[in-house]
DNA sequence: TAAATACATAGAAATATGTCTATATTTGCA
DNA sequence: TGCAAATATAGACATATTTCTATGTATTTA
């Protein structure tokens, strides 16, 4: 059962859901509200898992921040992680994700 | 022509499109990524334009913080106002707007 | 004109976020 | 064992966000 479908057009979102699912989709939402963020998320809808020093190295980022912003995604439940010796692959938890982008674009001419 | 339509694979969102377009896509996703902004994109979507004191009254919010996210809402771009007497009533630029929200819910059951 | 209604805004305070530098941890290999 | 590679983490700092209280502004009505 969706949390966002209605079926008393009159009880608000805040009436239907409870507060920490509603806080949980607000979240998943101010996880790809960063430009490095989204480009992570294309460059694993494009490319499958990668090592956190190729996501670094294709998106020119600092060792640090590309390591911040995957632990984020992955905490956020956006990203899931294996470890192959020394390596750590990421990839999107939910490929469909990049779908919200989608919709973003066709929303507003993003 | 859409900015995360990619041809190339091997290039990167960054690499795609310009930063300042970037940055817009990732700031409108920063407006739905409040629990309060979420439930406002839900009654707009549902009841259509609504005063401020409408919204105010069925999400149960102040006066103050409804105002201030609706102003928010709307010079980033998601809301549009008409001024009507002294009511001044809001509505969804891009009623698509809550397909993000469905999106979301399919990618990861939120 | 005065009061009330409907909003907006300013300022302060708390919290969250983002970035940077440096350092720690884990693992593979000579 | 000791060094290098890959990644994580800690701490400091700047900036952004959120909320609250109070006040300001515009509009209607008595």
């Amino acid at each position: 059962m969706s949390i966002f479908a209605s079926k008393i057009k009159t009880m608000t979102l805040t009436q239907r859901i409870n507060p920490e699912k509603l806080e949980h989709a607000a979240s998943m939402l101010r996880v790809l509200s960063h430009p490095v963020r989204l480009a992570i998320v294309d460059l694993l809808f494009t490319n499958g898992p990668l090592s956190v020093q190729e996501i670094q190295e294709k998106l020119g980022l600092e060792q640090a921040i590309a390591s911040q912003h995957l632990i984020l995604m992955k905490d956020k439940g956006v990203l899931s992680s294996v470890k192959e010796g020394r390596c750590h692959y990421f990839s999107l938890l939910y490929p469909n994700m990049k779908n919200i982008i989608h919709c973003l674009e066709e929303c507003c001419n993003a």
